[in-house]
DNA sequence: GCCAACGTTGGC
DNA sequence: GCCAACGTTGGC
């Protein structure tokens, strides 16, 4: 049995956002082009894995709500098509440069956290999205920041 | 809208 | 292999 792990995963509401994930119940993290976010979802992520779902470029930013990944990772295949704003010529088919995984709707949080109560909560100093300049968009987060965010909020589905 | 931080690209 | 230029992210 592996082990569960903790993710962070942001997304620009305006693009796709948590009340979208909610009316789909389940979407693939398609558009990701950061190699060390792929490197996450490529070797790390399981299904069952739990992900909080952050809004940026939002008002407020911050963590909107829960999700879990249900399929592992598989080709995304947005680069390999030339009218998808996130196409990458210099992916091959063949050995895809980019990967994705799906992810499946929890719940969501009767009001957001905002970041800047994620910044003021004891235990969460370290939690990288919080930190200045971070561009990460899939990011680990450890089992105790995870229980921490969790007891911030009221959860509904 | 601004711009700091950061990742990527490409000339050398 | 270095690093300046560039484009993007994303908080403010």
């Amino acid at each position: 049995m592996p082990t569960q792990r903790y993710w962070l995963m942001k997304s620009e509401p305006n693009v796709y956002s948590i009340a979208d994930l909610q009316r789909d119940s389940r979407t693939c993290w398609d558009g990701v082009r950061n190699y060390q976010a792929r490197n996450f979802m490529r070797d790390d992520m399981q299904v069952g894995d739990g992900v909080l779902f952050y809004h940026s470029n939002a008002k407020p930013m911050g963590i909107y709500g829960l999700a879990e990944v249900v399929r592992e990772s598989y080709p995304d295949h947005t680069a390999f098509d030339t009218s998808d704003p996130h196409y990458d010529p210099k992916s091959d088919p063949a050995d895809p440069t980019w990967m994705m995984v799906d992810v499946g709707y929890v719940g969501m949080f009767k009001e957001p956290l905002p970041l800047i109560t994620l910044k003021q909560t004891p235990g969460l100093e370290h939690m990288l999205v919080i930190q200045r300049g971070s561009r990460l968009s899939v990011q680990p987060v450890t089992p105790d920041e995870w229980q921490i965010v969790l007891g911030l909020g009221e959860l509904t589905t």
